[in-house]
DNA sequence: GGGATATGTAACATATGAAGTTACATGAAA
DNA sequence: TTTCATGTAACTTCATATGTTACATATCCC
């Protein structure tokens, strides 16, 4: 299955935009992304429709963030993409009549509940400023191992 | 993207057989799980594999259970289907050059790496015998509703 | 032995959905 | 008014789960 990249693809673009002074266009970001400035315009848009960040067209136009870093969380990002499907596995059928099919849903159901509530958990507890900060901390690392 | 459903079907599979005696043939399971016999074949090979089921050819062939539910659980039919992958969505690359991507990654990844941990786990705590069990029940329930 | 029945498996077809691409309209700044 | 940028529709490509056809192989019963 392909899996959906798209969460990645906008947390990579958001470091390079927070790093980067002014506003970048989808053309630079889709180069930082290895991909194309249209599905970058059509990603960001997603982004933009949530408030997170805002575009201008134009000269010295593009994608600038429009919040605080610390303030938007994983969770506000994955929601903004429109909550994809966590799970590349699942049901056969959504509401089968069978009653040996119906418990083997209710088990994996759970099973998946569980899984996805602690993953949205966690997505709702690490900020984009905790990735700045953890990529600054990688920079400086690397810089130090230059000499 | 397409979710796998294999584990979903083997569950099914597997209770219509043990509500059954006498093996059962890829035939009769494909109308069960409303598909084709081949699909069927090609999906319990690899619990055959695992020494989860055997197959006999022939007259009064089929499938048939080799072990106890009570000991085998989700888990282990999740590996017994090769361990697919567990999640729909993922990072761009896997081992990118980029440090704001291997921030990006190490903060997913370890969200993703708890996530799958806790499923796998509850997987692990649910066997064959448990989801029989939870038929039973709804099976009795049904059959009182019935009158 | 020979027909009937069942699995084993290769090869190919179909369906779905993410991502990539092309083309062009729209809007803003120099 | 030219240039640069986003907005968006339409189409293509790619991956892959699943479905299908065809046929080889093994087993049982007569």
């Amino acid at each position: 299955m392909k899996r959906d990249s798209r969460l990645s693809s906008v947390l990579h673009a958001l470091l390079h935009m927070a790093e980067h002074d002014g506003p970048m266009t989808s053309e630079a970001l889709s180069k930082c992304l290895g991909t194309n400035p249209v599905v970058v315009r059509r990603t960001m848009g997603l982004l933009r429709e949530a408030g997170l960040v805002a575009s201008d067209r134009g000269h010295a136009g593009g994608w600038r963030i429009a919040v605080d870093l610390a303030n938007v969380t994983l969770r506000q990002l994955h929601d903004a993409l429109g909550e994809p499907a966590v799970f590349a596995i699942g049901n056969r059928h959504e509401t089968p009549d069978c009653l040996v099919e119906q418990a083997v849903n209710a088990a994996l159901d759970t099973a998946f509940a569980e899984a996805e509530a602690l993953l949205l958990e966690r997505f709702a507890e690490i900020t984009l400023a905790d990735l700045a900060a953890d990529f600054a901390r990688r920079h400086a690392a690397r810089r130090a191992q230059r000499g």
